[in-house]
DNA sequence: CATAATCATATTGTAAGACGAATTAGATGA
DNA sequence: TCATCTAATTCGTCTTACAATATGATTATG
């Protein structure tokens, strides 16, 4: 923003530089349709010559566009769209909120309370299973060390729902998981065990809303708890 | 995978480019503390000389980073850590399922599902008085066309929830809302006032059970709309 | 002395050229 | 036909040079 003498404001000239610029030529070929995930790209030097950039400022844009999963490139293979986004672009972006503690907490219960009740919709009874396993498995820990177990609960949940968009989301803020874990000095293995049967019984039951009740009471839990911890500190 | 005679497996050697080790390298000063958001790095010329590596890989790297919108870099005036992630990286992403309208859909609900129960919570006056005026604003509508006041609803629900991690999801799917307007041939805007006027007063009541419950169903009834349509195609 | 204009410099932006590295396809030999 | 070797394709990295942008310092002017 820039302002003048009065009360005009001017937006500033957006900073867009050439790879930028190629980023955007080369997304607009997916938003067009005229290639599709997996389909494979025209090589560096086809690139260079039908978007007239020289060679760096388009590895530049390639780099960026890696970065961001959409696209792989191999050596002597070329580079090809991907057909979804994996976790690490989440997982860099996240680094620049990972002091911000109830930021972390609060994206994860934003997201968990979706998915649980999209999971309720579309579980499969293999991951059902799974689930129960690891229900006993934290029933079962004799020494409190069952955060792997705890973990895997929710990611079993989040990944029920089956969805590509999010997926690459859900890693990262798992790993977050293990941060907070961390922080937890009084573990409380049956009030867990009730939160995650509780959960478990709404999802047999396909029930979204009685899904979303009991995971919305064990984040809140859960957040309280941490919060206690990081105001403390 | 790289398959060896009889039933061991190995992972091949992932792809570990300069530029991505640059990347990691940078991230790790954010995840250690040593730089937080907002701070300044080192210059190109001076990263250099630490990481060891050309400027072409260093600038790869830090167009990488940008793309992320982790850092943001200025001519002369050198290159930040940025305080929160933008709507551009994921707006990048999503291309990628631009296609795949379930998915869209599906990962709209998921995040909307959550965002109104953390919206329930901290959700302003200021912000109830401005849903308010979008309700009536497509209750008033004359002709149809209630598209903006419709994504504004939402919109205004999802940053309710006041997360910096999540806010930059929010432009990039609500976008997708456009596209999927358009979908909808035939409007009804009673029902819609039904469901938000629902879904405010849940929001008024600070209660995210039912402001989930009055969210869920107005968004599984533009899913099932949606999707009809998409199966006549 | 204060303000405006100009110049120098710091830092990023872009390009060209060269060579290296990795991988695949094709040719050759057993 | 299969194994091995070679050539070619394509990306990965580096060096060098110049351009563009923006800020701070200096100079000129009122």
């Amino acid at each position: 923003m820039v302002e003048l003498k009065g009360s005009v404001e001017l937006e500033t000239v957006k900073r867009n530089t050439l790879p930028k610029q190629v980023v955007d030529s080369i997304v607009q070929l997916l938003v067009s349709g005229q290639l599709k995930p997996g389909d494979k790209l025209p090589s560096e030097m086809e690139l260079i010559d039908m978007l007239g950039v020289s060679r760096p400022v388009l590895r530049e844009a390639l780099s960026s566009l890696e970065a961001l999963e959409v696209i792989t490139r191999k050596t002597r293979g070329g580079t090809h769209f991907n057909n979804k986004i994996g976790s690490n672009p989440f997982s860099v972006m996240l680094a620049l909120s990972i002091g911000n503690l109830p930021a972390i907490i609060e994206a994860r219960m934003a997201l968990e309370l979706g998915l649980v009740a999209m999971a309720a919709e579309k579980i499969t009874n293999e991951k059902l299973k799974r689930l129960k396993e690891t229900i006993d498995e934290i029933a079962g820990s004799v020494d409190n060390n069952y955060g792997e177990a705890d973990k895997e609960f929710h990611r079993i949940i989040a990944l029920s729902a089956d969805n590509p968009i999010i997926e690459g989301m859900i890693d990262p803020l798992l790993i977050t998981h293990d941060k907070m874990d961390r922080q937890i000095r009084e573990r409380e293995r049956d009030v867990t065990v009730q939160f995650h049967t509780d959960i478990y019984n709404a999802l047999v039951n396909r029930d979204p809303h009685e899904a979303f009740t009991h995971m919305y009471r064990h984040l809140s839990y859960v957040r309280n708890k941490l919060l206690q911890v990081y105001q403390n500190e």
